[in-house]
DNA sequence: TTTAGGG
DNA sequence: CCCTAAA
């Protein structure tokens, strides 16, 4: 999350969490930090599925507010302009003229999205502070089958899109044909030969099905700031707010559809039947941008966008990522634990469900892991009934809700296989969960968790700080727990004997890490002896005389 | 259901 | 991580 708050363009931001994850990472990202910090308005920057509405603060007051409405609408133009510098921040991309204003235009032919829909989740996640605490959204989009988002938000670190057909006229090959073009001209839409401002009459006028915003050096007031959050829980009055304050007909949007933290995307393209449509291509980080090709041939030819596209996440990723599949921790297997296979006719990822806290995860691997492009299949969120859907032209993402393992079966997540790990099947064929290896972040939370609440209680421990870990289940914690006592032991006892250091076979962990399960472990005594289980912490001081490492097995 | 512990 | 007894 420090991520973000440091950064005071928000695009800018969204160019390093890109190049940190993946983009879709970034633009829910964005969308939320945009959401949160306007909560009146969506004058800064508003970014959501790889569509943005953005509004110049200089433009401001007026602009095209709208748009968010008719994005919901599902129709879709987005016009950007914005400076060339802008296209270099964070990343390797190079020569973007600085004082020129590129105008991109994101075109989302109507039909695409007319089974786009703007809903929420009913039951959504957790509190927006959750999301800062737990920062593992990117485990939920992992969840996606993306081989039908082929196209649907090209990362940003992505070579750049063939310009193809682009030649400056209208032929560019798609202005409504598909997804989405992001083109990049001067002063003029090479596209539509218009300018920016023509283009916008033109899609209001002509083009009613589509919105237009101009989109000029925006500038994220100032760092994100998690304060913020608590202004706008709720993003639903936050749309329905721009709506009438804009006067805006509130046609498109389902107010009651939209719940406080979440709002889900789905796209539906039809016109490519069976095909993987671009809903969106979107490229912000090629220096010159870019007719996104629309088609879906242009994408899934020889694209490196493509073939990054379909390349299975690495396996560390889907280690850290498969929580998502991962339900109850016994009952799980059968959703493979395992990122999702790019399959490319398989677009269907079943709706699943998880628990409120659990919803809306955020991953940045911040610490332990650099995942440095990799992709992520993009997510729109979509309710968890996945009624409507065309299975073969959209990707799909559920955010899950209450867990109702019944509806497991029904889910069509069809993982191939698991590429991660062959999981052991035991006699009743039941996959053993996945192993994960504990990251430092996990074993901090766990700490700080012990901390709190004492050892023993892991439940709660589980709720409070892993509450969007899927995969780490009470047990889990407790185990870890008396590993990591086990390590400190075995630590201590490698510093004396000579012997002890042949044994290092356990993963390093900080020192202060362990030295603070040193401390707990002595304050808490491990279950064994311990007695007051309803009062926090209650034997640190009942049963100090335990306290030495003699708990520890 | 949750914990503790053995494997 | 799994399994299970015990609470």
């Amino acid at each position: 999350m420090e991520f973000v708050c440091g950064i005071d363009e928000w695009w800018k931001g969204v160019m390093e969490i890109v190049e940190f994850g993946s983009k879709n990472e970034v633009f829910m990202f964005v969308w939320q930090v945009a959401g949160l910090k306007r909560n009146s308005a969506y004058r800064s920057g508003f970014a959501s599925l790889g569509v943005w509405f953005d509004e110049s603060e200089t433009r401001d007051d007026h602009a095209s507010i709208s748009g968010v409405l008719r994005f919901d609408e599902k129709r879709v133009l987005k016009g950007m302009e914005r400076k060339g510098a802008l296209y270099n921040i964070g990343s390797s991309i190079a020569s973007k003229r600085e004082n020129e204003i590129n105008q991109d235009i994101l075109d989302l032919k109507r039909s695409q999205f007319e089974a786009g829909k703007i809903q929420a989740q009913n039951d959504l996640s957790p509190p927006c502070e959750d999301y800062l605490l737990d920062i593992e959204f990117a485990e939920s989009i992992t969840n996606l089958d993306y081989g039908s988002s082929r196209g649907l938000l090209d990362p940003i670190l992505e070579s750049q899109i063939p310009l193809s057909s682009c030649d400056g006229t209208d032929t560019c090959g798609m202005p409504y044909s598909s997804g989405l073009v992001v083109q990049e001209s001067q002063s003029q839409n090479a596209m539509f030969g218009l300018t920016n401002s023509e283009l916008h009459d033109l899609s209001r006028d002509k083009c009613e099905s589509q919105m237009l915003v101009e989109y000029n050096a925006v500038k994220f007031p100032t760092a994100f700031n998690p304060g913020d959050i608590s202004n706008v829980d709720d993003v639903a009055g936050f749309f329905a707010e721009a709506a009438s304050s804009e006067k805006l007909n509130d046609s498109m949007i389902d107010h009651s559809a939209l719940t406080s933290n979440g709002i889900s995307f789905m796209s539906n393209a039809t016109q490519n039947e069976g095909q993987d449509v671009n809903c969106e291509s979107f490229d912000m980080h090629e220096s010159s941008v870019v007719s996104a090709p629309v088609t879906s041939e242009a994408i899934n030819t020889d694209t490196p966008v493509t073939q990054k596209r379909l390349r299975k996440p690495t396996r560390r990723y889907i280690d850290e990522s498969s929580d998502l599949n991962a339900k109850r921790p016994k009952k799980r297997a059968e959703v493979s634990t395992s990122a999702p296979e790019s399959k490319n006719k398989l677009l269907k990822v079943g709706c699943q469900k998880k628990p409120r806290a659990e919803s809306m995860e955020m991953v940045l691997f911040s610490e332990e892991s650099s995942y440095k492009a990799i992709q992520v299949p993009f997510a729109s969120l979509v309710n968890e009934e996945c009624d409507d859907w065309d299975a073969s032209n959209a990707i799909q993402v559920c955010k899950p809700h209450k867990e109702e393992p019944h509806k497991e079966a029904t889910t069509v997540v069809n993982y191939k296989d698991d590429v991660v790990a062959p999981k052991k099947l035991d006699q009743d064929g039941v996959r053993r969960k996945h192993h994960r290896l504990w990251t430092v972040s996990e074993v901090r939370k766990l700490i700080d968790g012990v901390a709190q609440y004492g050892v023993g209680r892991w439940s709660h421990i589980k709720k409070l700080y892993f509450s969007s870990s899927v995969h780490r289940t009470p047990v889990d914690l407790k185990d870890k727990w008396r590993n990591l006592l086990k390590a400190t032991y075995l630590q201590k006892q490698s510093k004396t004997t000579e012997k002890g250091k042949h044994n290092l076979s356990w993963r390093p962990l900080p020192k202060s890490v362990l030295h603070r399960v040193s401390e707990l472990a002595n304050m808490h005594p491990y279950p064994r002896n311990r007695r007051c289980k309803s009062s926090r912490s209650p034997c640190a001081s009942s049963s100090p005389e335990h306290s030495n490492s003699t708990n520890i097995p």
